[in-house]
DNA sequence: GATCCACAGGAAATTAAGGGTC
DNA sequence: GACCCTTAATTTCCTGTGGATC
């Protein structure tokens, strides 16, 4: 039986790899930003007038993930802030929304309000979105002195969810500013994507895109300085193989210079090497970590996915399984999933429309790769195949107690060699 | 060149749930 | 409790698509 108590114990007196492992998670804002000074500089010059009581301009800042943009504008606000102290000016607030998590017009006004007054919260819905906005600017008149900034992280989420309600939100909130007496706000939108700006209404192009900033993807070399100035302060003198960062940063590069990538990629290794006890951390370690990183979010996400879409999935791993060579097209995965949902008890069916939705998630996620493929005079359709081996599917999907007996079932519209439609039978593509 | 297929996918409508005000 | 609001999920309706076949 497994003493949890001697290990804990052991846990402690064993000896370390890490000295402080934090400092290798995304949230650590360390006191240098390698390779960000050009960034660093115009953000800096673009926010230095509130330090003469001046409005400085919105910003939209460019760039893939991992790219620094966050920790910059982060890095940027302490720095602004330390000045505001040492010259005895009051601080400018600062609210860092992340949109993928406050993803609605009325949430982002309910968040900064409860930001700005945490003891007057608005509730999470039930009221009109203009009386929140109301409320909003009440609250900033009352409760800020100076400059507000509000950093919009991965702003396109916003913008691609509800178009017209959330684009009325950004327009109202940078135009925010005519109807506040002393406080000034200022909007720092930050986006993954570098075309999302052909998305946004000109309206709030015109006011929001006053400054734009992009943030170039990290190169092997420049991941590397990264890593070893996080590495120096997170590991135990000697406890890094030499060859460990440059593996994390040559892999990290490879994937389009993701610098969270590599420093969770780190991270992981040194977790794995503690874990097994070993004294250092060596290359064999990152392979294992990056093996583990891949492992875990497939299985995370699936385990995750909701009842319909784990429903889509066991379809399509059934199609692939049987149908071996053939193709799996969208019809063929909605006639199994039409006869699985039947024997799942109190499941309803979802319509053709919503499950090609669902497939397009799937796909989105890197579970499956579905690719729309014209079959001449037999139709346009998506040709779909699951990007993990079978067994892995298969592994996932069973930690589904309501798939119990479905995982080996053969679905009729297989049998039958022909493929059922609106009531009609047609002959499979291929 | 016209026709046809099997959808894809956009847009609007509907439904349900959670919450508020009066 | 009636009515209003927002949000998310889903349905319904519709037009568009690309290439094999006629």
């Amino acid at each position: 039986m497994f003493d949890i108590d001697s290990y804990f114990r052991d846990f402690v007196d064993k000896e370390e790899i890490f000295q402080d492992r934090d400092v290798l998670r995304p949230e650590f804002i360390p006191k240098l930003l390698p390779h960000r000074d050009l960034q660093i500089q115009k953000i800096a010059e673009i926010v230095a007038c509130t330090l003469k009581n001046s409005m400085p301009s919105n910003i939209f800042l460019f760039g893939k993930t991992g790219t620094g943009k966050t920790a910059v504008v982060n890095y940027v606000s302490k720095h602004l802030n330390l000045q505001c102290r040492e010259f005895g000016m009051t601080e400018s607030k600062w609210i860092f929304l992340n949109c993928q998590q406050v993803n609605t017009g009325y949430r982002i006004l309910a968040k900064i309000c409860g930001e700005i007054d945490p003891s007057d919260p608005v509730p999470i819905a039930g009221w009109p979105i203009d009386v929140v906005f109301d409320k909003l600017i009440d609250k900033i008149n009352q409760q800020v002195q100076g400059n507000c900034f509000i950093v919009l992280d991965e702003i396109d989420v916003l913008v691609k969810n509800a178009r017209k309600k959330s684009q009325d939100t950004l327009y109202n909130l940078v135009r925010i500013n005519s109807r506040l007496k002393t406080a000034k706000v200022n909007i720092i939108g930050i986006s993954n994507v570098l075309n999302f700006k052909s998305e946004l209404d000109p309206r709030v192009i015109s006011s929001l895109g006053e400054e734009e900033i992009v943030f170039p993807a990290y190169n092997a070399v420049e991941i590397k300085d990264i890593l070893e100035q996080r590495a120096e302060k997170a590991f135990a003198p000697q406890a890094l193989d030499p060859e460990v960062i440059p593996l994390c940063a040559a892999l990290a590069a490879k994937e389009h210079g993701d610098a969270r990538k590599a420093l969770d990629l780190l991270r992981k290794a040194g977790e794995l090497a503690e874990r097994r006890n070993a004294k250092v951390v060596t290359p064999q370690y990152v392979y294992f970590a990056q093996d583990n990183m891949e492992n875990d979010k497939m299985k995370e996400y699936c385990e995750a996915l909701p009842l319909q879409s784990k429903t889509i999935l066991l379809s399509i791993y059934q199609m692939e399984r049987h149908l071996q060579q053939e193709a799996v097209i969208t019809g063929d995965v909605y006639n199994a999933y039409t006869e699985i949902t039947e024997m799942i008890p109190g499941m309803n069916r979802l319509t053709q429309r919503r499950v090609s939705e669902l497939i397009r998630e799937l796909d989105l996620s890197g579970m499956v790769n579905a690719r729309v493929k014209s079959n001449g005079r037999y139709g346009r359709t998506k040709f779909i195949k699951l990007n993990i081996p079978l067994s892995d599917t298969r592994k996932y999907l069973n930690s589904e107690s309501r798939f119990a007996d479905l995982i080996e079932y053969r679905p009729i519209c297989l049998r039958e060699k022909t493929t059922n439609l609106s009531g009609k039978k047609y002959r499979k593509l291929m």
